[in-house]
DNA sequence: GCACGTATTTGACGTAGATCAAGCAAGAAT
DNA sequence: ATTCTTGCTTGATCTACGTCAAATACGTGC
C-alpha cells in the first residue's frame, strides 16, 4: 500500500485523483473548474481521527493517500469498524449535517475535500454529480450488504479470508497489477484492526492467519506482506459463491 | 402488522402512498401525473419470491402492504437477511440492472410498481426524485451499518431487544399511535426470519425472547403479540447508546 | 549493543451460542 | 374427532471463539 504521494490513481487523471474516480468522469470543463474552486488538500496524522460521530462535517471528499476507517463504538468499548477507506475512497454525507460515525486515519492520510455547501449547490445544477453520488452510494450499500453476510454467517476462518481476497481485488485494481500469477500485496491494517472489521478478536485473527498460512493458502513475509499463490483457493476458503469479477 | 389493504399510510396521501413516503413529497403536479402514468401494482403470495438474485430486474417500486426481505444465501445454505422490508419501504436499484440479493415476500405483498426505464428517465428530468433516491440510499446505508454492529459485536440478548426496538419504532412511527404508556406490536417474522436477521439460530432466538420475557422487559400473547411496559429498559438491554429519536 | 514500547503469536482454559433431539400448541385437512 | 403440518419451546451436549496470560519479534532511541 505505498501510495505515499501518488499523484494519480489512474492513467488519465489529471493533478486531482478523485476528479473521476469519486466524483465525476464525465464533467464538462466548466464543471470541473468549479470543483477546483471549492477543493482543498488536508492531512492527518496516523492514528489521529478526522471526525467524532456527531460532529457537525463540513466538507465531502475522497481520501487522495493512506487508510481511514469508518467505526462505530459502544459505551462498553466494543467496537466495530463500518467503513474502510481505501485511496480514491468517498467521505461524506450529501445533505447531512452531522458525521454518524467515527473516522480515523490508521496511517498518515491526506484527503482532498470540497466544502460541502458548494458542492451541493453544485450537484443541483450538475446531474452528471449527483447521478454519480447515488452510483457510489448503491456500492457502498452493496459493500455493507456482502459485510453483513460476513459477520452474521461466516466462520472465523472464511471471515479471515474473505478480508484478504477483498484486500487483493482493491489493491489489484488499484495498482493494475498483472493479474496472472500469484497475487502480492501488503495488509493495510494490524490485527486489532482486522479484528475490528472482521467481528473477532485479535487473538482469534492471529490465530487463523497462521492456520491459513500452515494450510498453504497464503504465505507470509513480515507480518503485513501476503503472497497469495492461488487466488481461486483463498476465495474457496471465504465461502464465496462467485470470484467476484476480478477482471471486471 | 395488519395492514392488509391499507390505501394510506400517512394522513396526507392520495391513492397511492408511495407518492411521497418513497418517491417525491415535493413532485409537482405534472410529475406525479408522469409517475402515475409508469405505475402498476402487483401483488405475491406469501412464502413467493418477488425476485431472484442475479434475475433482470425492470422495476422499482415500494412495500404498498405485507412484509419482504433480502437475503443472502451462501452454496451450503446459510443464510443472512441484508433488508426488511415493511410498507413504504422502496425496492430497486435505479441504474442497476440485475437484482443484488433474493426478494422474498414472507407475508403477501402489494407493490407499487414503475417500470424502470421511464423511472430512470424522469429521474434525469426531476432533480427531486434524484435527491430523493440518494437520500433514501444513504438512510438504507446508515440501517446496513447499525445492523453490522450489531452483527459483529452484540449478545444474543443485545440483538433480540435490539430487533425489538427497531420493530417497535418502525410501528410506532408507521401507525402514529400514541406514544406514551406501553408499546404493543406484532412480530412482523418467524423465529427463524428472525434468526437469518440477527445472524443466530431459531434456537437462540427462541430462548432469549423466553429469557426477556421471564426478566419482564416484554410480555408475549401469543406468539408474536409483544407488549413493551417500558421502552427505555429495552434500549438499555440492546446496547444501544441513545434513544434513537423515537418521536423525532 | 541495550532498554523500552508496540505488534504479534501462542498456550491454557472458559463460555456463549450452535447442534441435536424431544415435545408442545394451534390451525388445516381428512 | 384425529391426523398432519408448521411454528415454537425447551433440554442436553458440543465446539468455535473469547478471555486471560505469557512469550516473542521488531523496531527506535539512547
Amino acid at each position: 500500500m505505498n501510495q505515499s504521494s501518488a499523484p494519480c490513481l489512474t492513467q488519465e487523471c489529471g493533478d486531482c485523483p478523485i476528479r473521476h474516480r469519486a466524483v465525476c468522469a464525465r464533467c464538462e470543463p466548466d464543471e470541473l473548474q468549479l470543483l477546483d474552486e471549492i477543493k482543498y488538500y488536508r492531512t492527518y496524522e496516523a492514528g489521529s481521527h478526522i471526525i467524532w460521530a456527531g460532529d457537525r462535517m463540513d466538507f465531502v471528499g475522497s481520501v487522495v493517500s493512506g487508510i481511514a476507517t469508518l467505526t462505530q463504538t459502544m459505551e462498553d468499548g466494543r467496537t466495530q469498524m463500518v467503513g474502510l477507506l481505501l485511496p480514491s475512497d468517498f467521505v461524506g454525507r450529501p445533505g447531512r449535517d452531522g458525521a454518524a460515525y467515527d473516522v480515523t486515519a490508521t496511517t498518515d492520510v491526506v484527503m482532498c475535500c470540497f466544502r460541502k455547501k458548494p458542492f451541493e449547490q453544485l450537484m443541483v445544477r450538475t446531474p452528471h454529480v449527483a447521478h454519480r453520488l447515488l452510483e457510489m452510494t448503491l456500492d457502498e450499500l452493496d459493500a455493507a450488504r456482502e459485510w453483513m453476510l460476513l459477520l452474521g454467517r461466516k466462520t472465523a476462518r472464511e471471515k479471515i479470508a474473505s478480508f484478504l481476497s477483498i484486500i487483493a481485488r482493491r489493491d489489484a485494481s488499484l495498482n493494475l497489477r498483472a493479474a496472472k500469477g500469484a497475487l502480492v500485496f501488503d495488509l493495510p491494517l494490524t490485527r486489532e484492526a482486522m479484528a475490528d472489521y472482521l467481528g473477532l478478536t485479535l487473538e482469534t485473527v492471529s490465530r487463523q492467519i497462521s492456520a491459513l498460512r500452515k494450510d498453504g493458502v497464503i504465505e507470509l513475509e513480515g507480518k503485513r506482506h501476503v503472497i497469495v499463490p492461488d487466488f481461486d483457493r483463498l476465495l474457496e476458503e471465504a465461502g464465496d459463491d462467485s470470484d467476484g469479477g476480478m477482471l471486471a
